[in-house]
DNA sequence: ATGGTTGGCTTCCAA
């Protein structure tokens, strides 16, 4: 039998402030899982009950206070949990993986890097290099893989809504795109463009400068999809609807649907 | 338009 798995990514920018806006929003798109980033909470302080009588009785949570923070909220139970990037002394909590099912889902936190001359920007890529190390062993344990989350990458220009007014800065840069190219490269592909070829696609507008009004956007929040997954991944789309709601986060959901046999 | 806004627990930092 046939059984569809909906699984999603959204960077809140604060639980305790989108709370409100995460309920409405699983009520609306009932997925399977959604990931979290930037949470920002200790875990003492994660909204699990609320979360679990909206009928999301699994609730995973890796955060700290003030910064950063990832979490993995799920209708079924997830298992083996990782919280730490192997070989990396990291004080930030930007990674969560658990089994899901058939799937293993990673979900990341991907440093935003502050600007390309800066040490933000190097612990950015020395972040990416060791993902890829990572990921390299977990493809082999687990080839059913989905990796997603804020990646804080646009992979092309065409994901950039001014590709020359962006050139070379941070988000767009080519040393990160192309730390991403060879993390895809391992044999993850990007969802969303399994389905859309199309510029002008975001997931992110800055608040700054009225760019949401504006449409000016990037496109850097993904859902990696592993070899094996490929053709069973049915769809994957951007809620982008939803940054206009009333105190939205500055950046929106992205959804992905496999399909599986069980 | 080298600006502008949001969140945290602050008199600024990060995004």
């Amino acid at each position: 039998m046939n059984k569809l798995f909906k699984i999603a990514t959204w960077n809140v920018n604060s639980i305790r402030i989108r709370l409100s806006h995460v309920l409405e929003w699983l009520a609306v798109q009932k997925p399977d899982v959604l990931a979290l980033q930037e949470t920002k909470v200790e875990d003492k302080d994660f909204p699990k009950q609320a979360l679990q009588d909206a009928g999301y009785n699994h609730v995973f949570f890796n955060g700290q206070k003030t910064y950063n923070g990832v979490a993995l909220v799920s209708r079924t139970p997830m298992h083996n949990f990782i919280t730490v990037l192997p070989d990396f002394d990291d004080i930030q909590r930007r990674f969560l993986i658990a089994s899901i099912g058939p799937f293993r889902v990673v979900n990341i936190y991907v440093p935003n890097g502050g600007s390309v001359d800066s040490d933000k920007y190097s612990y950015k890529l020395h972040w990416l290099d060791k993902l890829h190390t990572y990921l390299r062993q977990e493809l082999l344990q687990h080839p059913r893989l989905i990796v997603l989350g804020d990646f804080n990458i646009a992979p092309e220009d065409k994901d950039v809504h001014d590709p020359s007014a962006w050139e070379g800065h941070v988000l767009v840069s080519p040393p990160e795109r192309q730390k991403l190219k060879e993390i895809m490269a391992l044999g993850l592909k990007d969802s969303f463009r399994l389905f859309n070829e199309e510029s002008g696609q975001y997931s992110w507008w800055d608040y700054r400068a009225g760019a949401y009004r504006r449409n000016h956007g990037l496109r850097i929040d993904h859902i990696l999809s592993s070899t094996a997954l490929t053709t069973t991944c049915i769809n994957c789309e951007i809620d982008t609807k939803i940054r206009g709601w009333a105190r939205p986060s500055d950046h929106v959901p992205v959804i992905a649907s496999y399909q599986h046999v069980s």
